[in-house]
DNA sequence: TAGATGTGTGCCCATATGAGCACACTGAGA
DNA sequence: TCTCAGTGTGCTCATATGGGCACACATCTA
């Protein structure tokens, strides 16, 4: 209908024209729809979209999305990015209170959770006190499965114990619970090959092909910072450190690659292994602390992680 | 394919989820599609939208457009909903620089014309300061033809005048002229008629009723603003404002109200006609000032003016 | 003057999006 | 235990929107 004038020379403020900024307030202050736009104005639907392409490239239009203060978005995404993590969230650290992250770390995972979980999902779930934190913020969930993927611990207390988690997690959800109701490290192979066998044990290490969705620490081996490192006897320890190990996720060990370091515990314990945790479409691991950013990186190496949630001592870091 | 736990309680940060603030970062920020965006957190397209939707009410989503400094949206939003006009751009007037406005208007005066006349319009313009500096501001139009809606007047100067002014757009747009090459108020209504008569009189008059564009100025009777007055003799601006004058525009003058006064010179004017000047669709007015105020207040109770282009000061007082 | 080139425009058509609906699940009350 | 609002969900289908194209016009060049 109307035809502008071919060589219109821009009168511009911002390197727009008046008539952009106009529009772009109808379009995204007053939210009116383009063709309606377009009408009062008396031009086409497309000039209107190219004029709101025009405001926006010339920086007219300014949006700004109010995050939690805490969360800081912009460093998550670097991560992401620049470790191929599906998403990453990072809590910033407040210097007057340090603990504070650690419950903005458990919130943001829980929240990631429960947002992310669909009925058809079946969740695993490792042990550890940050864990154990994020499952305390979970609230809600759908009726699906959750799995023990690693088993029983001795020095963990009670609260963080994997089982435990487990009955917690399946209260929310309704849905069916696979405790683990075996020690995460035995002193044999051959016991090892026992308990897999016992019909309690074996119904839930059979649903770890089934996973879908898993929820799991870090544990640094240098400095050590892991729970896993407690369960075990100091030759043991030596060995694996030995062997190169920077980080455990579950009850794997792994080197600064992230592969999998060749350990006295490979046929002793009884939880997920690589293979099976790697094939898990969304791993989510929640580690925070400058301490575990070489396990941490080691975990992102191995491509062992989907989502991270962190916090910006760990993710500076990472980046640095 | 997701679905979300029914009561799923909503950790907010501001009423909203977390998970609401990144979806509308991702949109908003970068300009993902939702179906898109559906896809990475794992939920339905709707559901984005809704979340889209919540983080704008909860005012999540913060949205500013840089206008130009010296154009008052806001103003001119409330100045068109008020007197049910289609636009009403105001500029703001410096203290420091009370000129500054003459020169605003202008600017947007001529923007506006420039932008929204497409080459089937039909021009008309009236003459006086205001009308003479928007036209000056003009450097593109459609090949559009251009009418002369008032004759010639005597004490303006020659570059405000009418024909001036024709023959300066018509140049610009490069279609066909139409000056009114006659007095504007001729002593006898048989001047008047003959005049009428005359082929390069009616040229341009017959083409009042072709026009689909004016851009005309308001003069104000009270108090004497007003070109038109210096015009008329003393006895014809006596009888006119004894009839009620307080504007004019064109050459039509009327009342409080907006209608055209009973006055001396409804014969003996050569101008486009109060019915004329309605049945265009678009009339852009031009006018600034407290002074002028009661003027405007009056041209648009008649519901004469579709656009109005002015500045704060008048645009308080209409308001006020 | 004629042709070449560039820019801005509306239009076609595939795709993205929104309104309203039906359904599933929850929690309160009899 | 059953029923019955209330709420949150994905789905259908009509509508809004964007990518790419062809065309009109303006400007430049020989």
């Amino acid at each position: 209908m109307a035809r502008m004038s071919q060589s219109s020379r821009k009168r511009s403020y911002n390197g727009v024209s008046l008539q952009a900024a106009l529009v772009a307030r109808r379009f995204f202050l007053d939210e009116r729809q383009k063709s309606e736009i377009a009408d009062e104005f008396g031009i086409s639907r497309f000039k209107v979209a190219r004029l709101l392409d025009e405001a926006r490239a010339a920086g007219i239009v300014r949006i700004s999305i109010d995050m939690p203060a805490e969360a800081d978005v912009e460093v998550g995404d670097r991560l992401a990015e620049r470790f191929g993590l599906r998403h990453a969230f990072v809590t910033r650290v407040q210097v007057d209170n340090p603990h504070s992250s650690e419950t903005m770390m458990a919130s943001l995972g829980a929240d990631y959770v429960m947002s992310m979980v669909s009925p058809d999902d079946v969740l695993g779930i490792s042990w550890g006190a940050s864990v154990a934190r994020v499952i305390d913020d979970i609230d809600t969930l759908p009726a699906i499965d959750i799995v023990q993927m690693v088993g029983g611990v001795r020095s963990s207390d009670l609260d963080t114990n994997g089982t435990e988690l487990v009955r917690r997690l399946s209260k929310v959800s309704g849905g069916a619970a696979f405790p683990l109701m075996a020690p995460l490290v035995v002193d044999s192979p051959t016991t090892q090959i026992a308990l897999r066998q016992e019909a309690a044990v074996a119904q839930a290490m059979n649903q770890f092909d089934r996973l879908t969705v898993a929820l799991v620490g870090i544990g640094s081996w240098t400095p050590p910072r892991s729970s896993l490192i407690r369960e075990l006897s100091v030759a043991d320890q030596e060995a694996i450190l030995h062997a190169g190990a920077v980080a455990d996720v579950g009850a794997i060990v792994i080197n600064a690659e992230g592969t999998p370091v060749d350990s006295p515990l490979a046929n002793r314990t009884l939880s997920i292994s690589f293979g099976q945790l790697s094939a898990i479409p969304t791993v989510v691991a929640v580690a925070g602390g400058v301490d575990k950013a070489a396990a941490v990186r080691a975990a992102l190496a191995g491509g062992l992680i989907d989502v991270l949630i962190t916090d910006s001592l760990c993710a500076e870091e990472l980046l640095a």
